[in-house]
DNA sequence: CGTTAAAATGTAACGGGTTTCATTTGGTGG
DNA sequence: CCACCAAATGAAACCCGTTACATTTTAACG
């Protein structure tokens, strides 16, 4: 590996010369750059990066914590993370924590060790340990999907809350009174807030919230598989289902048409978030789109800005949804029970 | 932020002493190993990684080059990358390239400006730029899922001509005499060796290779889709469908049913790689299993051997595979012109 | 041609660890 | 009490760019 020390002698200049032929050309004359550019070529000096990086104290590395990249959905909002990122120069450090918060605490020392400048979060958790805590200061921490209420940092969310009840009213408003619900991991506040909406609308259409029509789940296939086959053997079966996201919906699904059910004509399913399969199951899927990309751009540059001080207040930035209605869902069965 | 001379000072030794403190505790006395730990946790210092790994040459950063993050199989793959990096103390730095060359030029540079020490690449493809091709020497580059001939670098990939044999072969068992395939993206040389597997059975079988039974492909829901409604467009349409990957089945699966059709009653339908999804079908998507995970582990596993300077050669790592029946596929159906 | 300001270039410190080599300290045996 | 070796410790070089500051060169103008 060659390095500035062997450029310069080449040249017949000084390091500082090379460096600044390369950092600000207009600043050496055009024929000692020329000279530079050639024993650069002749050696193929590359600049070490890890040597700047070191000497300016800033990595332009970003650490995401994701609590799996298997799920789609996160997929799609670390690819938006990367675009941000390499727009600005930063890369990514993709953690796959599995939830673990050991691994999370683990990669979160990066940002302690100089080895990161911030960090992304996808779940609602502060992985920090409290070395890190400057009163009045923020974290260098964006916190992506989940929100956390008890810290102070820059967040980028939906309104889950509104995004559930208009997804419910759309049910409700095909004619569904027994609406169950499958629910995501307990220990997210996605879960609480989209129950929150679930409510907000069987309260506005003078429903009653029936608790037996909660299914536990935790977003994925198999878990929506499950719940669908209690909700097959229930007493008085809703006649609509609302999943938290769309994997447990597509696991519903199957187990609904397996047992012989069509959809939505004797049962319609809905879900949440419009992964890539959702457009193309059979029935194709009722489900709220959320810009996934878009929340991964906007916490990358975010987070950016904070780093460079271009934000001193976290802001909290709520992206838009849309309700996207496919064949999944249609007017409850003439003849059932509400 | 603290250093070791923050350190050096309180305890009241030499830097040299500190270092030696943290990294050869056995090499300092007992009570100079006390002074130093009180002095660290005073201060809270941690020490500056980006300095260890400018001083040591090392970055414990590996490049991985995915063309895209959203693709299921890719997502598992990266996980069993993370899992064995994080193992051995190696952070993955995560490139999203969607395929562009100079995407894939600018991160492969990363491991020539010693941002990184090493890179995976799932993709048949060299990153690198011409300067870093040392004769004799072997790139600091594994290949993942796809092989290059052109390029002498560490493989672990699968047979795959051997699965698509396996796979048509089944299909053939089942009386399938017109078996249509949606191939893969062109470039990918994963495309032409499942499409020799594919010829294998067929010519095994003493069937006729009809060229007219291909169809293009790339590897997504939507191309699966398009697909099949040629298929169902097409004069003497096939009893069964072989798809190269598993997302082009599910697309394809939608298109049939939408159509009509019973599957397999009236057609066939198999994939390629068992994500996830394709249990959760309906009906469930026979397919062959690879290993994904495991793909990524020893991978970045023989990465590291090689970075490590524990191999010299470059070992080619076939991994097994498993053709899973499920219910996508069955007995052609009687009365159809063979 | 001399003066002066501006442009170009060079020198050396710096960042934060690690490591080599030299020096000091401690302990043992004679 | 001294010699001697091992263990412990310290001083300083080193990794490689960047940059503040010093010095030299160039150009312009009187």
């Amino acid at each position: 590996m060659s390095n500035i020390r062997q450029v310069a002698t080449l040249a017949g200049v000084s390091v500082a010369t090379v460096s600044r032929a390369l950092q600000q050309p207009e600043r050496v004359s055009p024929k000692t750059r020329t000279k530079v550019m050639l024993a650069v070529n002749e050696v193929g000096y590359k600049p070490n990066l890890m040597a700047v990086k070191f000497r300016s104290g800033k990595t332009h590395n970003l650490v995401a914590l994701v609590p799996t990249v298997a799920n789609v959905f996160f997929a799609r909002v670390i690819s938006g993370m990367q675009i941000a990122a390499a727009q600005r120069g930063y890369a990514i450090l993709l953690a796959n924590t599995l939830g673990d918060e050991n691994i999370e605490a683990n990669y979160a020392k990066m940002v302690q060790t100089s080895q990161a400048d911030g960090l992304i979060q996808l779940r609602a958790h502060n992985p920090f340990d409290s070395s890190i805590n400057k009163p009045g200061e923020l974290l260098p921490m964006v916190n992506v999907c989940e929100v956390m209420s008890d810290i102070n940092c820059p967040v980028v969310t939906l309104d889950n809350r509104a995004a559930a009840k208009a997804m419910t009213l759309h049910l409700i408003e095909q004619g569904h009174s027994r609406i169950a619900l499958i629910k995501g991991p307990q220990s997210s506040p996605l879960t609480c807030e989209r129950l929150a909406g679930y409510r907000d609308a069987l309260t506005e259409a003078g429903l009653t919230f029936d608790e037996s029509l909660l299914y536990p789940g935790d977003f994925t296939l198999q878990s929506g598989h499950d719940a669908a086959s209690k909700i097959l053997a229930s007493k008085n079966r809703p006649s609509a289902v609302f999943c938290e996201n769309d994997e447990t919906a597509i696991g519903a699904m199957q187990c609904f048409k397996q047992a012989g059910l069509a959809i939505p004509r004797d049962i319609s399913v809905a879900g949440f978030d419009d992964i890539s399969f959702s457009a193309f199951c059979d029935p194709p899927l009722t489900t709220i789109a959320q810009p996934a990309e878009e929340f991964g751009q906007s916490a990358v540059s975010l987070l950016i800005d904070l780093l460079e001080g271009k934000i001193t207040k976290a802001p909290k930035v709520i992206m838009p949804f849309e309700l996207i209605v496919r064949g999944s869902t249609g007017p409850a069965p003439k003849g059932t029970v509400a």
